[in-house]
DNA sequence: CACGATATTGAAAACGTTTGCGAAGATCGT
DNA sequence: ACGATCTTCGCAAACGTTTTCAATATCGTG
């Protein structure tokens, strides 16, 4: 695996090894033809300039971190899949860390980011108290964070506005005429679901609806773990006594379906269903789940905007973006 | 964002900073009582030894390139995420690249890659020439090649045998009764694909079936594409003349699911299905799709650890696993 | 007490680039 | 024709480590 230097083609080249640089950089101050002579060889010796000494002299990676829970969910891979695209188009590469929502190895993970070097980091944090973990670290490395807001907020992140997705969850269930919804899903352990069960809350106090909540003991949810609790709640009850079930995520509903499902329920007909997230599961054949969906493109847009203005002026602050969501109506909601 | 090098420490620490290398690095050649000195300073003082300059020295980076599809993509992100799994307790970090399946677009990458001095490349090809791209590089970093044959034997992959694959699914299919049964999606442009409607031919002869195709023209498949061309199926017969469809792929299974829902045809009722892949849209509720297994997790682990083996024997050579596919028995299939 | 062995440390080279500075030659205006 | 400016290039330092080699200090042993 011998790799062929920059001082392999100065040498048969009959030039310095700055001139090659120069050459291959594009620097003004080279003659045209010697230029031209110097790229020619240094392909033919299929010269690749290495970017790692590259690096420690200029002093970025050109990398950016992207740390999340795991990359078969399919929010996150959604998330890192644009995040890779717009921060390639910016010359940037992505190293990829799955934090299994673990708080010591997010932690360890972020750490030996910062020790790669990386030129910024994009986390999706696995809770609320990653940032108590990850503080340490901050003024070390530029980093944005992603789909959670902070409580403090001297930090840079970019968010769906929480509390305005479940509210309009809510007033589409209502133009629909339905008063009897429960909530489903985390209200705690991440202000993203503190706020989407609060635009649930203050939604029933604008229609006049009791409130009325199913939680998770659970701290992530997933389909296995909504469908667990969806069953207790169908065979306590023998039935729901609700029309309509708005949850906290999608993966959440889909859980709900598989036992509604399996209870011979059917949706929208026994009850309607609102997601959130409108991961791409939702909208497959038989599914067609009702959601909320969170601009996944346009977050990891201005991750990366936010990221590199941070980089390049590092007096730039912080910034928040809480960005739009918006109803995706398919088939999981009907009428009372 | 001021870094703390080791000569900031050394330099507190009054000693040289080949000392201080040394304290961190665990060598035995220094004294405990200096050693537990400069360990307990470098903390408090927040250093973070700089990997890209130790990368450079050592010549190597620990560090592995992916470079896949689209992470976004079900299959793809499973692997991928077990990839990262396998290759982090071995102490190698990721680096991950949409191809986008764009040969160019790869190739580019792959360039990327070696360039970054990644100590070695894992890739899920996009297609039968993505080999021909890739060559000139070869012998640059050690690369593995994953869920795809490769005509020149003379490089290292993993897959899945695909051929048994299909093989194994129309055996479950004959043992159902089925005597009719249609081969849908790809049959070229990539080895996998070519084997997997080989086996599928194969067990044709063995049951006396004659074998049925409806090739698509696209590149790729996805749950559009295999929708299209159910729909189109559909339409001109204005029924299926078969009782059985073997897709190529899950994810075109899941666009003729599709296709029939709207058509108002159900599964199993008036047609069985198989998929292939088994990605975890399969197993939602509703969709509950038969297919063959893909081992992702054990073909990632395999894959990393041949590419250890390659980066710590480079005399090591090449080297084939074709791992056993497994039947999924869920509910898109009835007897006739 | 002397001497070789051993333990601990420092000095310096090396990894492969980029880049500021200076030198040499070319070009130019007067 | 001559000084000035410009162009093109080489030299060498720097980036932050690891590691070899030599130097010094310590120690046990005869």
């Amino acid at each position: 695996m011998k790799k062929v230097t920059i001082k392999d083609v100065a040498k048969v080249a009959g030039v310095s090894y700055a001139t090659v640089s120069r050459a291959l950089s594009g620097s003004p101050e080279i003659g045209e033809e010697t230029r031209q002579r110097i790229i020619k060889l240094s392909k033919e010796m299929g010269y690749t300039p290495n970017s790692v000494a590259r690096s420690l002299v200029v002093q970025s990676t050109n990398i950016f971190g992207l740390v999340l829970g795991r990359i078969n969910n399919p929010f996150m891979s959604e998330i890192a899949f644009y995040v890779e695209k717009h921060a390639r188009v910016r010359g940037y590469n992505l190293m990829l860390c799955n934090s299994g929502s673990d708080l010591d190895h997010e932690e360890e993970t972020y750490r030996l980011l910062v020790g790669r070097q990386v030129d910024g980091i994009i986390i999706i944090p696995s809770g609320v108290h990653s940032y108590e973990r990850i503080k340490p670290y901050l003024d070390t490395t530029p980093t944005i964070f992603v789909s959670e807001n902070l409580r403090d907020l001297r930090q840079s992140y970019v968010t769906v506005d929480n509390y305005k997705g479940t509210m309009m969850g809510m007033e589409y269930l209502h133009s629909l005429g339905h008063k009897k919804i429960l909530y489903f899903g985390r209200r705690m352990g991440s202000i993203t679901h503190q706020l989407r069960a609060q635009g649930y809350e203050e939604a029933c106090n604008k229609f006049g609806i009791t409130p009325a909540f199913v939680d998770s003991h659970y701290t992530h949810s997933s389909i296995k773990k909504g469908y667990l609790i969806a069953m207790e709640l169908f065979q306590s009850q023998g039935h729901l006594g609700y029309t309509a079930i708005m949850a906290s995520t999608d993966t959440m509903a889909l859980g709900i379906i598989k036992a509604a499902d399996e209870f011979g329920m059917s949706i929208p007909e026994d009850f309607s269903l609102i997601g959130f997230d409108n991961i791409n599961f939702s909208g497959l054949p038989k599914i067609n789940l009702t959601t909320i969906e969170q601009p996944k493109n346009a977050m990891a847009a201005v991750a990366v905007d936010m990221l590199i203005n941070k980089i390049t002026d590092p007096a730039v602050g912080y910034s928040h973006r809480i960005m739009e969501p918006s109803l995706i109506v398919r088939s999981s909601c009907a009428p009372v």
